[in-house]
DNA sequence: CCCACTGAGTCCGATTTAAT
DNA sequence: ATTAAATCGGACTCAGTGGG
């Protein structure tokens, strides 16, 4: 974490690249979906007011965000007028007023995110390819915006340093970075979460999986991975750190079966998919599929499909 | 108290073998 | 390829422990 306001100015001035070309993100078209939102950037740019400079009371039918990166200042909002200096930030959203004079000495500069904030129609269906485990980014969305919404357009420290980001959407563009548009994109994100933190207290919470149906999965997954080799309890234990007793009791709760019983299902249905669509001995289909033989795959078979291997493709090949 | 887990002992069924 | 019989391992049950 930087030190935010400090006192004495930085001989280098870190964002003094971005000078270089201080309209270079204002010329993207930048726009992206976060969350249920639509996220369109009006200018993201660093500009620098000479000594006494006036900006009149104006106001934006968007979200504006100002960062004072060097300098100092004192802006006018309806509530009074406050201080700006080194480290500082702001908000003025929709229709708010605000005038804003750089310090009689010294230059200020400006970090301006200038965004059009779209709510955008709720996703029909939970799980939509679009969507697809969104949901815990909506809800940050969600939260970010109410906090945004209700906050106060009074001038605060930049606490969790938003302005670095800045710089990092500007490398990003500068540099012709392999992925820079998503770069850019994080980085007007967590500009705006960082701006909204500020005025944010409540500890988040963060996505919890619930452990015994993530072990399931897990455990499912490896069995279908690996059901082709000789597979015991214990081992598909020992991949996930349960206990195999543990293991059995998941099992038992999600697939209301035995693992062996898992295991045998799912080799049948390879072996069943084998006998319709290839022409291999059972002999083979059983070292294929991990049946120890070619008489026990015989006999598991027909226990549980009431017809042997050889009958069970014959009724296939017939349809 | 409830839940997650362990260990001992039992018994089932997976597997092999042998025969048809 | 199929079946029956024999064998053996390990999955399961149950009782008990420890942690929150």
């Amino acid at each position: 974490m930087y030190p935010a306001g400090r006192s004495s100015q930085p001989r280098s001035f870190l964002f003094a690249q971005m000078q270089e070309e201080p309209d270079a993100l204002d010329r993207l078209d930048l726009r992206f979906r976060w969350g249920r939102y639509g996220i369109q950037v009006l200018r993201c740019h660093l500009i620098s007011f000479p000594a006494g400079y006036v900006i009149p009371y104006h106001k934006h039918r968007d979200y504006e965000f100002h960062f004072i990166p060097r300098g100092k200042g004192v802006v006018f909002l309806q509530e009074g007028s406050f201080p700006l200096h080194t480290g500082m930030f702001y908000l003025t959203g929709p229709q708010v007023l605000h005038q804003q004079i750089s310090d009689q000495q010294d230059p200020m500069y400006e970090l301006c995110l200038h965004v059009n904030i779209v709510p955008l129609e709720a996703e029909h269906g939970p799980e939509t390819p679009e969507d697809w485990g969104n949901r815990w980014e909506m809800a940050e969305a969600d939260a970010c915006m109410r906090q945004l919404q209700a906050m106060p357009a009074t001038p605060t420290l930049d606490s969790y340093n938003a302005m670095h980001w800045f710089l990092t959407a500007y490398q990003a563009w500068q540099e012709r970075e392999f992925g820079a548009f998503t770069t850019i994109r994080q980085a007007i994100i967590q500009i705006l979460l960082r701006a909204a933190r500020v005025h944010q207290s409540l500890q988040p919470t963060l996505p919890a999986r619930n452990m015994n149906a993530y072990r399931y999965q897990l455990a499912t997954q490896y069995i279908r991975d690996n059901y082709a080799s000789p597979l015991t309890l214990k081992e598909v234990a020992d991949e996930l750190r349960i206990g195999s007793r543990q293991l059995q009791r998941i099992i038992r709760e999600y697939a209301n079966e035995t693992f062996s019983s898992y295991l045998e299902h799912y080799r049948l249905t390879q072996v069943c998919l084998s006998l319709t669509h290839t022409d291999l001995t059972v002999k083979e289909l059983a070292a294929l599929h991990g049946f120890s033989s070619g008489s026990y795959l015989h006999y598991v078979f027909k226990k549980h499909l009431g017809v042997t291997p050889a009958h069970y493709r014959e009724q296939q090949r017939q349809k």
